[in-house]
DNA sequence: TTCCGGGCCG
DNA sequence: CGGCCAGGAA
């Protein structure tokens, strides 16, 4: 490896979240903490810089040798000690400086910026439509930066293609992005509105439902708790946490979609508990992702995986050979198939 | 486990 | 043009 990778790997595990792929040429040639946690790290003052990241290089090279997660796991059966720390700490920044190489879809998503006019309440609701607008739909590139939320200032997954936003923008023009009027609307019209995101006609009656229960429950604002969003209608655990990230800035949980579940499952961050296989839903995953994944990493993780699994570790064909860490990786060059999708022999009975 | 309904990729 | 995509519900 490289000095200047290591570098770029140092100072790109150390940026705070939100990653800011775009202005990544400009980004101060300044090191500030240490990719890995070095023993003797307070002689930094004294021993010269380029000594100090020598030793780094050694460390990291001896990682790389030596043992993967699975070793480790295989070693020690009784301790989950696959998802070690510093291997994911290494990891990840190879994640991030493998997505800043190769521009993802994901890094051009643009939360409309119509919803940050919005009342409090209003824009809380028109995050929770968005957020139903956009679940099931393949995240397309368009164009721009986002920023909704200052704090989360860029986020997967809302308004990820045009005819989202489009569909977005209709509603509002409407007068839709308010849980009374959208009440109110009848299903079709709804349905033309967001036509033609994909499943439109159960996206219209799960709108004008969860508008109804938003009305007549929360005064037309939109549920706080995970708990209550899952009740609503068209919102599961991925919404839900989204939604609770997006709408009311608390962090809850993971938002765990077929990216995360796939490459966490193929790094062998997460497990069955007690056991090393694979996790069967996103939920487990989500679940077993939070049991060592710190939470201040909690968002950034839905955005570094997403985009690693948009552009090399993709659910079909992983590209192993571009992948820096596929040392690491215990399903690399395996040709897997993605956990989510298993069925294949699909038979379209055509009689006529 | 299968379907849903469009869009996009090869 | 055929097959794949993505999250929730039945």
């Amino acid at each position: 490896m490289s000095l200047s990778l290591l570098r770029q790997t140092a100072y790109l595990s150390s940026l705070p979240f939100p990653i800011r792929f775009i202005s990544f040429t400009a980004m101060p040639k300044t090191r500030r903490t240490p990719l890995l946690r070095n023993p003797g790290s307070e002689a930094d003052g004294v021993v010269p810089k380029n000594r100090v990241r020598k030793r780094r290089v050694e460390m990291i090279a001896k990682e790389v040798k030596t043992e993967s997660p699975q070793e480790k796991f295989l070693r020690h059966p009784e301790i989950e000690d696959f998802a070690n720390k510093s291997d994911n700490v290494y990891s990840q920044s190879r994640i991030r400086s493998m997505r800043l190489s190769e521009h993802a879809p994901v890094d051009s998503i643009d939360p409309d910026e119509g919803v940050t006019s919005l009342q409090p309440k209003e824009r809380r609701f028109a995050v929770l439509v968005g957020s139903l607008l956009s679940s099931q739909t393949k995240g397309h590139v368009t164009h721009g930066k986002c920023s909704l939320l200052n704090e989360l200032v860029t986020y997967p997954n809302m308004f990820s293609s045009s005819s989202l936003r489009e569909a977005n923008q209709r509603l509002l023009e409407n007068g839709l992005l308010r849980a009374y009027t959208m009440d109110k609307a009848d299903e079709a019209t709804i349905m033309s509105l967001i036509y033609p995101v994909g499943f439109y006609t159960r996206k219209a009656q799960h709108l004008k439902q969860v508008a109804k229960i938003c009305v007549s429950k929360y005064d037309g604002d939109i549920p706080s708790t995970v708990d209550e969003l899952l009740l609503l209608p068209g919102v599961g655990p991925k919404i839900a946490h989204l939604v609770m990230i997006m709408a009311w800035n608390k962090v809850e949980g993971i938002c765990v979609d077929t990216h995360v579940h796939c490459v966490s499952n193929r790094l062998g961050w997460v497990s069955r508990s007690g056991t090393k296989q694979a996790t069967r839903s996103p939920e487990e995953t989500r679940v077993s992702l939070q049991q060592w994944l710190p939470k201040e990493e909690w968002v950034s993780i839905n955005l570094l995986l997403v985009g690693f699994g948009q552009t090399i570790c993709t659910p079909l064909r992983p590209r192993c050979a571009k992948c820096t860490i596929s040392k690491f990786c215990p399903s690399a060059f395996k040709e897997i198939s993605s956990p989510a999708s298993t069925s294949k022999t699909r038979r379209p009975k055509k009689e006529l």
